[in-house]
DNA sequence: GCCAACGTTGGC
DNA sequence: GCCAACGTTGGC
């Protein structure tokens, strides 16, 4: 999942030990959070738009995918007419604080390591605010965050 | 700050 | 339903 730091970071997410994750505005991510995260799935927190951007530490989905109730909160900055509580049209999930990476992982990094090769991340043009991720690929970022604690 | 990539909008 | 115009994302 995707955040730019000046919105949120995992020091922030560490600070409040559990967030919800509005705000999300397009279709393909908002199915990824309705359909596919299931509470206790591990969640890799990236830092977009950051110097430099890259996976920054670990969560854990703490709520499943529930109606983004900010998309029908007027004048609020995710108020979209378009949703409303008995038609939710965006959705959003719980996360709960994990671990913190002592480095970023960065993207340069992830692009070179063996077994990220298909990462949606890594792809080109990769845009997607939450994006899916397989577990090898979870294991094998979780690995390259430790490692660099030396521990 | 640039700009490529991508999603969305809206005229037709 | 096509597609040009436009807006946004996000790496660099």
């Amino acid at each position: 999942m995707k955040c730019e730091p000046d919105a949120y970071t995992i020091d922030d997410l560490a600070r409040d030990r559990r967030a919800s994750w509005e705000g999300v505005r397009n279709y393909q991510a908002r199915n990824f959070m309705r359909d596919d995260m299931q509470k206790g799935d591990g969640v890799l927190f990236y830092a977009s738009n950051a110097d430099p951007s890259g996976v920054t530490g670990v969560a854990v989905i703490e709520r499943a995918g529930y109606p983004d109730h900010f998309a029908w909160t007027p004048r609020h900055k995710y108020f979209d007419p378009r949703s409303a509580p008995d038609a939710p049209v965006w959705y959003m999930v719980d996360v709960a604080f994990v671990e913190r990476f002592p480095e970023t992982i960065a993207l340069a990094t992830l692009k070179a390591t063996r077994g990220l090769e298909a990462m949606m991340v890594t792809q080109k043009g990769s845009r997607l605010s939450v994006q899916p991720v397989t577990k090898p690929e979870f294991d094998t970022v979780v690995r390259l965050g430790r490692r660099r604690s030396g521990s």
